[in-house]
DNA sequence: TGCACGATTCGATTAGCATCAAAGTATGGC
DNA sequence: GCCATACTTTGATGCTAATCGAATCGTGCA
């Protein structure tokens, strides 16, 4: 269930009981427990429960252990397409290098701001505008029966990227501007020549060897 | 068990035993297993064996997890006087910044080599020469009923520096040369004036605000 | 060669823990 | 206001795994 909660993402208990094979009581009482410990923070949202990570010292703690736990027998190695961890959808959004590098830049020219508690994100009136002229829709957005924006922490390079009805949103004015094109089988994205001119122009985003960031060999892989 | 370890210092099974409040029969069994999970380590020297961790990601997860644990409860912080980080006594030897500098240097100018099983360290013949010189003597060292050389990893620094007979030796000439002085009621060590000069010119070591870097405050106070 | 000491193995005991079903609580939709 | 859904609490049960003492093995010392 820990490792589970590793992406970022925030899940139910639900799926946390079905993650783990256990019944959802077993579940439930072993999230009591992980949140009396402190090595998970849980968010009430009417009927759902959102279990996440305490924070990022959990998290460090979860891989330094994985570290440990692969070491100790021969392990599979999933052997990670080094495109995924340029670009990708995370479910509905934009995730991989691209993803946090975007996130940053949001941050840094204050379209979007955190607010404390937990990782929810907030679209500034500045950003909310600049979105508009974009086709960002973020009333809308912020109107859906969904949690509007947070942080999902990234597998492949463990840091936040925007999540939630306006991460999707960012993702679908990506696809139809055609900033970037979703390989047909995988998650995998690539930026085109418009989006690698577009997001260097709009957000100072440099893109490494567009387009051809797909066929490039880079230095390191990830584990799983 | 496991967070004595971390200190980097070779224990035996029984002085584990003591230390986990276990019998020893107890302890065995709980070594046994670490060994065949790969978390220590085991060199057996006459009728004791030494346990140890089995490297730097076992001592990484320990320590992510110390933090983790560290955070759930108010805890216990001893408040470790900064000079003890810089240099100290640990049991015979040299520890603290001074003897991780120390360790780094001998090995960059090939005095001593480290062997791959486990972390025993040899000393070259030109070490052994230099090392004369200085009012050492490594072959009596080596005479002596006690492991020669192993890597004490410092809990400040959390880096190799040199422990067992040629470490103890090491620290005889420093103290007999004046270059180091003991505080009387602490394991702190205070360089001196002429300790200050000799490291720089014979190892290239300077240190921070000698002489008065007992009294100089330091920027971040370790744990525990 | 025999004794002392350190360490491990084995077998039996037991505590404690994970698990689940059923009952209880809370929320949202109709 | 009622039911469906999501989740938690409680209590009983089964089983794992930690523990220890006794016996055994191996090394060093006299």
């Amino acid at each position: 269930m820990l490792y589970c909660l590793l992406d970022g993402h925030a899940r139910t208990s639900t799926e946390l009981a079905i993650v783990g094979g256990v019944s959802a009581s077993t579940a439930s009482v072993h999230l009591a427990r992980l949140k009396r410990e402190r090595l998970v923070a849980s968010m009430t949202q009417g009927k759902h429960r959102y279990w996440r990570l305490e924070g990022p010292r959990v998290a460090a703690a979860l891989e330094a252990l994985m570290v440990v736990a692969g070491e100790s027998r021969p392990r599979f190695v999933p052997h990670t397409p080094s495109r995924l961890r340029f670009a990708r959808t995370c479910y509905d959004h934009l995730a991989g290098e691209i993803a946090v590098l975007l996130h940053d830049r949001l941050r840094a020219i204050g379209w979007i701001s955190v607010r404390p508690p937990g990782a929810e994100y907030e679209v500034t009136p500045e950003g909310e505008k600049a979105l508009a002229s974009l086709g960002v829709d973020v009333a809308a957005a912020r109107a859906l029966r969904r949690r509007f924006a947070y942080a999902c922490v990234d597998w492949s390079e463990r840091r936040p990227h925007i999540a939630g009805a306006l991460g999707a949103a960012l993702l679908q004015v990506a696809l139809k501007r055609r900033w970037v094109v979703q390989d047909l089988d995988s998650r995998a994205l690539r930026v085109t020549r418009v989006g690698s001119g577009e997001l260097l122009i709009r957000f100072g985003l440099r893109m490494p060897d567009t387009p051809a960031n797909t066929a490039r060999p880079r230095s390191r892989e990830t584990r799983i």
